[in-house]
DNA sequence: GCCAACGTTGGC
DNA sequence: GCCAACGTTGGC
């Protein structure tokens, strides 16, 4: 089982449209970096959810792989911002994961606080710039990260 | 609102 | 294939 990092903006989807929704898509990434990484998401393996673009900024919660190497839908769907006209059902270009949310955290973990204990090169979330709204996570780190925010379900 | 740090596009 | 211009992300 591996970990990876995933953002959101929280006013676009937060942890808390995935605790209601429980089971969705992770559809509309569209960077190949990114996607590679989602194609590298296996069933079981678990996402920490980090709130982007976020007063403050930081991982909010946890979610689980039910489902690998999905097409996204929305690139066949001329009316969804993340269409794109190159992209076919029978050759499609970009792929995703369906995912469960598993936990929402009692209190963010800030990017700061992030940063207070992760250096760049272990949690790329925390290096300026990072850009990237998928990002994997070595199993040691992602120990101490469950830890540090005190999650329950890990 | 600013702007650094990218990623993408398109002319050549 | 290069690279300038442009667009986007996302912290601050």
């Amino acid at each position: 089982m591996a970990y990876w990092l995933i953002k959101s903006e929280p006013d676009v989807y937060g942890i808390e449209d995935m605790r209601r929704e429980n089971v969705g898509i992770w559809d509309g990434v569209r960077n190949y970096q990114a996607r590679n990484y989602l194609k590298a998401m296996k069933k079981g393996d678990r996402a920490f959810f980090y709130h982007s673009n976020a007063k403050p900024p930081g991982v909010i919660g946890l979610v689980e792989v039910v489902e690998e190497n999905i097409a996204d839908p929305t690139q066949f769907d001329p009316e969804s911002d993340y269409f794109d006209p190159k992209s076919t059902p029978e050759n499609p270009r970009w792929h995703t994961v369906k995912v469960r949310f598993v936990e929402a955290l009692p209190e963010i973990v800030a990017l700061e606080r992030l940063r207070e204990h992760f250096q760049p090169e272990e949690l790329g979330v925390v290096k300026r710039g990072t850009r990237l709204s998928v990002l994997p996570v070595e199993e040691a780190i992602a120990q101490r990260l469950l830890k540090l925010g005190g999650f329950e379900h890990s």
